[in-house]
DNA sequence: CTACGTCGGAACGCAACCGTTTCGTCGTGC
DNA sequence: GCACGACGAAACGGTTGCGTTCCGACGTAG
């Protein structure tokens, strides 16, 4: 029977060293460093680190994401905007979601399992948030979804990740108005 | 007098090297090895992991992109979006950017390095034709600029970065003209 | 109350890389 | 044509992490 505090201090302890050093230099031993155990005690439960981070950002992905409906698709964009923002300037994942991505470009596991938490997450918002607005006749029904797609997550991902300059008051607005503009026009 | 083809060769390696383990795997032995060359004649051009791809990152960043002018917003970004998507197609940028930009959010140094060499390149370009279009009248001069080159520059790196499909015919063309109809609502 | 399994801790031998030093060779500049 | 210096190779002692094993302590299920 294998204590849960102990499994919840090695979870933590990844996500913070996953943070603070990164995918490639983290190490077993640093993890039961910060969680307070034994090295026993991880391997007792995942084989290793690749292992113990597929499972968590498998955990992650089956959380999900709230689907906006507000009625129109700038106001939609708007909420996803919201909520996409908010968690992006956590720092936590400010500092995994990059390494791991890249990490993805080496690691075919790792970028099956990004790729799937992408699908139930801000991929599968942003494909409703779509379709909805094709019901309402604000964008064509023939449009290309992988692009709209990339217009909807591309901005904000590359100015929170990338640029990482603060967001002014009033961007998100601007930011969804100027994308469902884009959307329309496709 | 340092010889010349050590000194390109070891380069080559260091692009190889970041492209096929990234830079937290990478090491000095490891890229003497793969340049044919004693760790000796690397530490005695840099001295350390850091000062390589510092140096490296600055020369590529002094390169400059040509700014494009066709006359037309949408021209401008549909040739730039040709340049780019070519430039991140390269397996070698392709894996470099990204694990430099993740790293970057760790290491000051590294950051603003990648800075500089955005701001001299895909930045720059993209403001230049931002500028232009202001002139013709095609969007509104007091528009808000970093919100101008987040639209331009997002879609793309996502797509091709992050997400990593292909892209289809006609793509650039679509990403172009939705892209401009989003500047010219801001 | 006993027996089993998990716990943290320590040590194992092994591998990689650190940054430095020493060597003998080779090539170039003066 | 000689001397200087860069070259590749090898070895240095030290550090870190690997994955495994053994230990005695603790706690809980039966």
């Amino acid at each position: 029977m294998l204590r849960e505090d102990v499994t919840e201090a090695i979870r933590s302890a990844v996500f913070e060293e996953l943070a603070a050093v990164g995918y490639a230099r983290m190490s077993i031993e640093g993890i039961a460093r910060r969680a307070g155990v034994g090295k026993t005690a991880v391997y007792r439960r995942w084989r290793s680190k690749l292992h113990l981070v597929l499972d968590l950002v498998s955990a992650i992905a089956v959380q999900g994401l709230p689907a906006p409906d507000t009625g129109s698709l700038e106001g939609d964009l708007r909420l996803l905007y919201e909520v996409t923002s908010r968690a992006l300037r956590h720092p936590v994942a400010g500092q995994i979601i990059p390494d791991l991505q890249a990490e993805a470009a080496r690691n075919p596991e790792i970028a099956e399992a990004m790729q799937k938490a992408l699908r139930e997450g801000q991929y599968g918002v942003a494909n409703g948030i779509v379709r909805s607005a094709a019901a309402r006749g604000e964008v064509r029904a023939d449009l290309d979804e992988d692009l709209a797609l990339d217009l909807i997550s591309g901005p904000l991902y590359w100015r929170a990740v990338v640029v990482r300059t603060p967001l002014p008051k009033g961007y998100l607005g601007k930011l969804a108005s100027a994308t469902a503009a884009g959307l329309k026009a496709l």
